[in-house]
RNA sequence: GCCCGGUUAGCUCAGUUGGUUAGAGCGUCUGGCUUACAUCCAGGAUGUCGGGGGUUCGAGUCCCUCACCGGGCACCA
């Protein structure tokens, strides 16, 4: 036990939170264990990748997680919060090619084998690195489950699930044309490409009419691809060009006869209405191709250059084609026009390098069949959407579904499990290397150089980390997991793909819930960026502010669905909540003599032995509402009601009013109230510690420590549940009145510029029924209004000195030693007075109304009458005091 | 073009099934170092809840419509 009075007066984050987490790790308290007599709860981390260190995205993503896992565990769950992290394909090796640049050296220097390897070290430093930093939030996951997507069983994992889909025929290997990323040089699927608006020109070239002196104009956007048209199409309907359809036009620069086709694909509004079809480096273009039976030419390759296939053009960059085709005819006069035009362009979602579609050998998943039973699974809330809105989304891409590219021309990942034989030019798909190729048994088998796209391996996460495709007790007892919390910006890429696998390998869904949480922005509402220079380093502001501040601004900034737009002086706001804390335990910890742990059966017997006081008792029955909506509002991922519900008990309620009352039996003569009360404090106390705990886990332990555990930790004790005997709805009235009562003193001295330091004393009248209650809180409001002496009187005496008021449950008179000047009252009487009469008006309009008394509910009504009646009391009241200070 | 958000106090935002005359934090103003806390205490001020229409006894909350600001998807020859 600490002793009490070494206390610091500030609560110093850094030096607290450095003790708790070793111990709490050691203490195996995250570990799960699994336990028949609980039951499970289950959330894998979305793995980070090893790219980089824990950005604002995390530690919100984290915070959330932690703050569920601790709730759920506290309740008794057995929690198992599953880690790791993701190799993260183009993204890791960007990361590691751009740190060889450094030293001058390109992967190609190293070859792929000794490229891994250095891949391999920098996963290493990266993934420890950022584990570290997540170790630094709190996070309370079990490190000895510790999973990567590129280790030996998750690749086990993925050989299954490829081998089983291609056996499904659920997989397929063939040329198509896909996005590929020339400065990467791999392709890359749809969701990888981000659409940029750009200016660009629209190009209106001539292209001759074979066998007549005419031609027709093609609206174009790309000119060099025109070197690979193999077509030209327009609208079957247009009749400006029927006479053309089925005919023959020459292809300006190459010379070429391509045919016009017909097809519904062509918009004739756009440009001319006729279109260029070049299948080979536009995907539409490359459907019309298919069902026209046009050939491909592919003139631009995968290094961003002309082919071969592209004449004279040949090695030329393709910007750089471009304006040598637009030249070219110029020079010939095929160019008709040149207008402005305003498109988005596909880049790379990692480079920003324009992608070049292009037909091109890959392997894909067969995505519809996958998509339909999730879409189905999702509607029967099998798993749901917190916020329900995203079920929207989710839906839309779903049933839009196009095929899946998952190989990358790529070295860092899992390289696919297909052999291509030297003689019969089969694949054979297997889960380990095969000896002989399954068709023609030649032992000259090549593996596939390819890797997969990095979202294969996480797509099975939620099973592959607990042991699949071998039945483990893990995934017998924690799948599905209970909870995904995730970004929206991976609902496609991420959360859609599990539960395809998940269904289809598991036969169940990945998790029941999916909880979405916003983007951390700034202050403003801007997107962090480092060209903005906005971005906030979650490590340095726990090092200014300390973690628990910083989880408190998230958790309690944590709308579902929307972002949060952090600010360092909320922020600043939550160190002060944290301070406060520390202060009131503070507090409670210097007055304690002989310190025991309380037991509800302890105050149990208070409360039956009718020894508390009112705001003992207040302060129980309101602890039993919070406690109630705190679970409530987790129950549902309603962070930030929870979490400012908990700061407004604490700090408005617990400290202003509770521990205010309790000092005085703190200081006052009557030892057996002080025990009693410090029995009553502690006990809250430690009720809010254990509420507090999820949200802000380091300064709770902390109080909790210095408070009679025995050593026992605060993260595995039980979470507080609601005691209905404690309820005490006259209790909180009475309160009510009370605060009320000295809210009103406290006023009244405010305005009258009262010296808050000269103790004066007040008279008080009230009705016949509250005076026993009034009478036994005189010393309460003596001590909280600051007064020196309180007087219950049967009418106020009308003199001069005096400042009057009025609240609910009593009129007041402060005695004053000078004569004060009463226009201060009268004024605030008369705002009063303005604001009774617009409440009685209200009140009285509506009971006038009688389709309102007919239809609404009756007890809508009845509170209405009431209202109305104590309005009406009330003004009576302020306009009689108002009377009086007229006539003095 | 389709879809989803948002528009509430000076700022950033809460406000679950419609029911007291709308809340918080920050900021601001007044006054206080009252021995847990100046990272504090007490008190004050501030809103035509984006515009318009509708449903209802009753709308910030439901419906329609318009405007503006975000975001997503598709198209973009």
């Amino acid at each position: 036990m600490t002793d009490a009075k070494s206390i610091p007066k500030a609560y110093d984050p850094v030096a607290v939170e450095k003790k708790w987490y070793g111990w709490w790790e050691e203490q195996g308290f995250f570990r799960a264990k699994i336990d028949a007599d609980k039951s499970p709860y289950s959330i894998v981390l979305p793995p980070p990748n090893v790219t980089g260190s824990l950005h604002m995205g995390h530690a919100l993503n984290i915070t959330l997680q932690d703050l569920i896992t601790r709730w759920r565990r506290m309740q008794g769950f057995d929690v198992l919060w599953l880690p790791g992290t993701d190799h993260a394909g183009i993204a890791t090796q960007n990361v590691v090619e751009r740190r060889l640049a450094e030293e001058g050296k390109k992967r190609t220097d190293l070859g792929r084998e000794q490229f891994e390897k250095v891949v391999w070290e920098w996963k290493e430093q990266a993934e420890s690195s950022i584990l570290n930093q997540a170790r630094r939030l709190g996070c309370s996951c079990d490190w000895s489950r510790k999973r990567f997507t590129l280790d030996e069983g998750l690749s086990r994992a993925v050989r299954e699930v490829f081998v089983r889909l291609y056996q499904d025929d659920l997989i397929y290997r063939g040329e198509y044309l896909v996005n590929w990323c020339p400065r990467c040089t791999t392709a890359i699927s749809d969701l990888e490409v981000e659409y940029q608006p750009a200016q660009g020109k629209l190009w209106h070239i001539r292209y001759p009419v074979e066998g007549s002196d005419d031609w027709v104009v093609v609206a174009t956007t790309r000119p060099e691809t025109m070197l690979g048209d193999t077509a030209i199409a327009v609208h079957p309907d247009d009749e400006r060009y029927t006479h053309l359809v089925g005919g023959t036009v020459i292809l300006p620069l190459m010379n070429r006869k391509i045919p016009v086709i017909a097809d519904k694909f062509v918009d004739r509004d756009f440009g001319t209405g006729v279109v260029k079809v070049t299948p080979g480096h536009d995907p539409n273009d490359f459907e019309a191709g298919r069902r026209h039976q046009l050939p491909i030419v592919k003139v631009i390759g995968e290094d961003g250059k002309m082919t071969e296939e592209a004449g004279t053009y040949a090695g030329m960059d393709r910007y750089q084609a471009r304006e040598k085709v637009v030249a070219d005819l110029e020079d010939q006069e095929l160019i008709e026009q040149i207008e402005e035009h305003l498109h988005n362009i596909g880049q790379c979602q990692r480079c920003e390098t324009v992608i070049e579609p292009l037909v091109s050998e890959q392997w894909f998943v067969k995505a519809k069949p996958l998509a339909e039973v999730t879409v189905e699974a999702v509607k029967a809330k099998r798993t749901v959407f917190v916020p329900a809105n995203y079920e929207r989304v989710y839906f839309e891409w779903m049933n839009n579904i196009h095929d899946w590219c998952i190989s990358r021309q790529l070295w860092w990942g899992h390289r696919i499990p297909a052999w291509y034989c030297g003689d019969c030019h089969q694949v054979t798909v297997a889960r380990d290397a095969p000896q002989n190729c399954e068709h023609c048994q030649s032992e000259s088998l090549e593996q596939e150089t390819d890797v997969l796209d990095t979202w294969f391996s996480s797509a099975l996460w939620p099973f592959s980390t607990m042991g699949w495709p071998d039945q483990t007790p893990d995934l017998e007892r924690y799948y599905p997991t209970s909870t995904l919390v995730t970004g929206f910006d991976i609902i496609f890429f991420w959360v859609a793909r599990m539960m395809m696998m998940g269904l289809r390998f598991m036969g169940d869904v990945p998790f029941r819930a999916v909880h979405i949480n916003g983007l951390v922005r700034d202050e403003k509402g801007q997107k962090m960026s480092k060209s903005r220079g906005n971005v906030i380093d979650p490590l340095q502001i726990m090092d200014e502010y300390g973690t628990d501040a910083m989880r408190f601004t998230l958790a309690i900034m944590a709308v579902p669905g929307t972002d949060i737009p952090f600010s360092i002086s909320r922020m600043a706001g939550y160190r002060a909540f944290c301070n406060k804390i520390w202060n009131a335990g503070r507090c409670l910890l210097l007055n304690l003599e002989d310190q025991k742990p309380v037991s509800k059966e302890e105050i149990n017997k208070l409360q039956e032995g009718d020894q508390l006081d009112l705001g003992e008792r207040w302060i129980l029955s309101r602890l039993q509402k919070v406690i109630s909506e705190t679970n409530d509002n987790l129950e549902k991922f309603r962070f930030h009601e929870a979490s400012n519900e908990l700061y407004h008990f604490f700090w408005h309620e617990f400290c202003d009013w509770f521990v205010e009352l309790a000092k005085m039996n703190f200081t006052g003569e009557d030892p057996e109230k002080k025990s009693k009360t410090c029995q009553v404090a502690i006990y809250i106390l430690e009720e809010n510690l254990k509420l507090l705990h999820p949200f802000i886990p380091f300064i709770t332990e902390e109080l909790w420590q210095q408070l009679p555990h025995s050593g026992d930790s605060l993260m595995v004790a039980p979470y507080p549940v609601v005691h209905p005997e404690w309820m005490d709805a006259e209790a909180e009235e009475q309160m009510e009145g009370f605060q009320e009562l000295v809210t009103s003193i406290r006023t009244s001295r405010s305005e009258n510029n009262i010296d808050p330091r000269s103790k004066i004393s007040v008279q008080l009248v009230c009705e016949q029924k509250s005076r026993s209650f009034l009478e036994s809180q005189c010393d309460q409001i003596k001590s909280l209004a600051h007064l020196s002496q309180v007087d219950l009187v049967p009418h106020l005496e009308a003199e001069g000195r005096r400042v009057q008021g009025v609240s609910k449950l009593a009129d007041f008179s402060l005695i004053l030693d000078e004569v004060v000047d009463v226009e201060a009252d009268r004024r605030r009487l008369i705002q009063q007075i303005g604001r009774g009469e617009d409440n009685v008006r209200y009140l009285q309009k509506q009971l006038e109304n009688s389709d309102f008394v007919n239809k609404a509910p009756e007890q809508v009504v009845a509170a209405t009458r009431e209202r109305h009646t104590e309005a009406v009391q009330q003004l009576e009241k302020l306009q009689e005091k108002l009377d009086g200070l007229t006539q003095p």
